[in-house]
DNA sequence: GCGGTTTCCTAGCGATCGCTAGGTTAGCAT
DNA sequence: ATGCTAACCTAGCGATCGCTAGGAAACCGC
């Protein structure tokens, strides 16, 4: 045998959960054996076993470890939008932030999909990151709300409907490969344009209704 | 042994295909196993293997006959509203469709969920009949910009834009059985109302508001 | 060079999977 | 009643599953 690298606990238990991760997302946890795990990282059976009690305990560590993924950074990024009451770009940047979100990291939605599926109580961890970043954005609605600046609608049925837009075209473009979801028939950036205009419009009370054209440049 | 009622093969058949329904919706393709679904239909074995060639037979004819539900009566449905030009009507009754669907049959979800994970050429099924009927509302989009009526947005993005928000929210009622989305908190009524109204009044040209009060009255 | 530790493999256990050969029984026409 | 067909069951095959006991081989300080 020429190079069979023998790697450290550490290195070995990363190219596991690496491995790992793809196998999980493409074929669901039961449709994941151990053998194809081991033959992926390059080892046989037992090395899994060295780093992980079982197969259930490995899924579990991916899961939750995707779980936390995507929300916190999402909030801190919107952070300076929110303070400057700029409602386009707030809204803009997240929709470009979940489509992206998607975009890069098909494996994310498939494993979680997977995980609500397969196992609900390690799903269930998903939707409560979830429902944490929904009333994140359901509290700035309501604070327009009460500001004047935005129609008064109930906040959280808001803020689901400007989700419920951009998760299920991100989830499309995962599962089917849609072309428009995923940027390939028009300029992500334009679709995300259009959406946050009928959204905005939507919301916004009269005095102030979204320019026709691009809104990049006169943000502030 | 009292009243083992023999049944004859086309029952048998659909007593099959219901059990199977229930179970491979519950815990997938790989996670019924042909003991259990034998054992829900209060049969053995090879039973099955007289209706159904094979486990993978009896669940294309399950996924296949659940894809073609929903959209075509949803179309004929809507037919008279297009019609009428009556958007209020046709958006508010499409969004309670959808959400009625979930509600009424989370087998239907989770079972083409499944579908589309596990089987992919199976799921893509689904795809093209969701396909069809996004086409469906985005020309009646296209003909009321053409009509004046909506500003010029791209069709396509604003009926995946509609779509989006209630699928997901559909979505999420079945798979983590959410308060909201299954209408346990507030009237869904009241929802669909408030988003549609965001929805058109983001949509419409400036003349005609969606007054702020329910709208049911003031249809025609 | 050499013992000791760590990393990895060979081989295979018991359980369960999808599926089937071949026999049994119920219900019908006659 | 009796024979025949269609509906159903018993028993088990070969394959594969998650998982593990016990040994081989690479790497370390010395």
């Amino acid at each position: 045998m020429p190079s069979s690298s023998r790697l450290t606990a550490e290195e070995r238990r990363a190219a596991i959960l690496e491995a790992a991760l793809r196998l999980f997302s493409e074929r669901g946890y039961r449709g994941t054996t151990t053998r194809a795990l081991a033959e992926a990282v390059g080892v046989t059976e037992p090395v899994l076993y060295e780093h992980f009690r079982s197969k259930r305990d490995l899924y579990a560590a991916i899961v939750q470890a995707k779980c936390r993924e995507g929300f916190q950074q999402g909030a801190a990024m919107l952070e300076p939008y929110a303070r400057a009451r700029d409602d386009w770009g707030l809204f803009t940047r997240l929709g470009e932030f979940i489509l992206e979100l998607y975009r890069n990291d098909p494996a994310y939605t498939r494993l979680l999909l997977f995980a609500v599926l397969e196992e609900p109580e390690l799903g269930v961890l998903f939707y409560e990151h979830q429902h944490e970043g929904r009333q994140l954005l359901a509290g700035y609605i309501r604070r327009r709300i009460e500001e004047g600046a935005f129609r008064p609608v109930d906040p959280e049925v808001a803020a689901r409907a400007f989700l419920g837009m951009f998760f299920h075209l991100g989830q499309v473009g995962v599962l089917y490969n849609d072309p428009l979801a995923q940027g390939r028939s028009k300029p992500v950036r334009e679709i995300v344009e259009a959406m946050v205009r009928i959204f905005l419009d939507g919301l916004r009370n009269e005095q102030a209704q979204v320019p026709k054209q691009s809104c990049k440049e006169d943000r502030k």
